[in-house]
DNA sequence: GTTTAATCAGACAAAATAATCTGATTAAAG
DNA sequence: CTTTAATCAGATTATTTTGTCTGATTAAAC
């Protein structure tokens, strides 16, 4: 079980992370992330095209080719990888799986999950990928 | 796609809250529990099934049977019903997939997930399933 | 005891998600 | 211009999750 992405936009996530974290190099293959990352090398690659067609990232075919951010990373926000991937719906849905969940028809945890989920979407938009460059590679240093 | 709990999860919620408010009458069966909260008979028969062996439920076979709390629902929580359906793994995985997610080797989510996470358990621990009774009643009469 | 209405058990089917395979295309480098 | 190393596209497979079906068992009510 994954907490509260699917497994396609957890991978995405740290994919796009990954290539932030090394703007200074040229493209880099889907391989190169694959390994480094642990994550099925046709799988990662899938997802960086969809990300390719959202905008998010480049991509360059032939020998030398790979993957890398298509803008200002300062630009881009985790946000944006879970809403071209996953969408933004687990953020306007009840948590409990009710129906027509509102402040006029509340499930019983509508007010407490209200709060953590716009935290949960703070902790998506607060930073941008630029300053996640440092931790990225720390953590990608002791996989 | 669900908010952070499977759909078995969300049902199985659903459902129990349902019995707990109800808990003056005697065993509610399960077509009843389907047709309040639309969801597929056979599958919330199995879920209940299943919170059954987990101790949390009462069931009777035969004429007049059904489905009822089997403890004190004072002493019953929400987590107690995600750990039997879903477990707590999502209570110690890293929120982006990474492995070995932890203070000495951080994602760069960590400390902000990290807070999330102990919202999260205490919205399921704080209160106990006598006192969702009221919200509960009000949230299933206008379904 | 027969009927009826329920759980229970286990197999089965369908749908969604995750992962793999194959071959075509592209472009750099010799 | 040939080789090589990469993306790209689309089909296919595998796995997990969700949902359905069938028949056996149980117990209340008549």
């Amino acid at each position: 079980m994954t907490v509260m992405f699917s497994k396609k936009c957890e991978y995405g996530l740290q994919a796009v992370l990954y290539l932030a974290a090394h703007m200074d190099r040229d493209a880099i293959p889907a391989e190169e992330v694959a390994g480094k990352l642990s994550i099925p090398k046709e799988f990662v690659s899938k997802i960086l095209q969809s990300l390719t067609e959202s905008g998010i990232i480049n991509s360059r075919k032939g020998k030398s080719g790979g993957f890398s951010i298509a803008k200002d990373p300062k630009k881009i926000k985790l946000i944006d990888i879970v809403a071209a991937i996953d969408g933004l719906s687990m953020f306007n849905s009840c948590v409990m799986g009710f129906p027509n969940c509102d402040v006029n028809n509340p499930c019983p945890l509508h007010d407490k999950w209200g709060e953590l989920r716009t935290k949960a979407y703070s902790m998506l938009t607060d930073e941008n990928l630029d300053q996640f460059r440092e931790k990225t590679l720390r953590k990608v240093s002791n996989l």
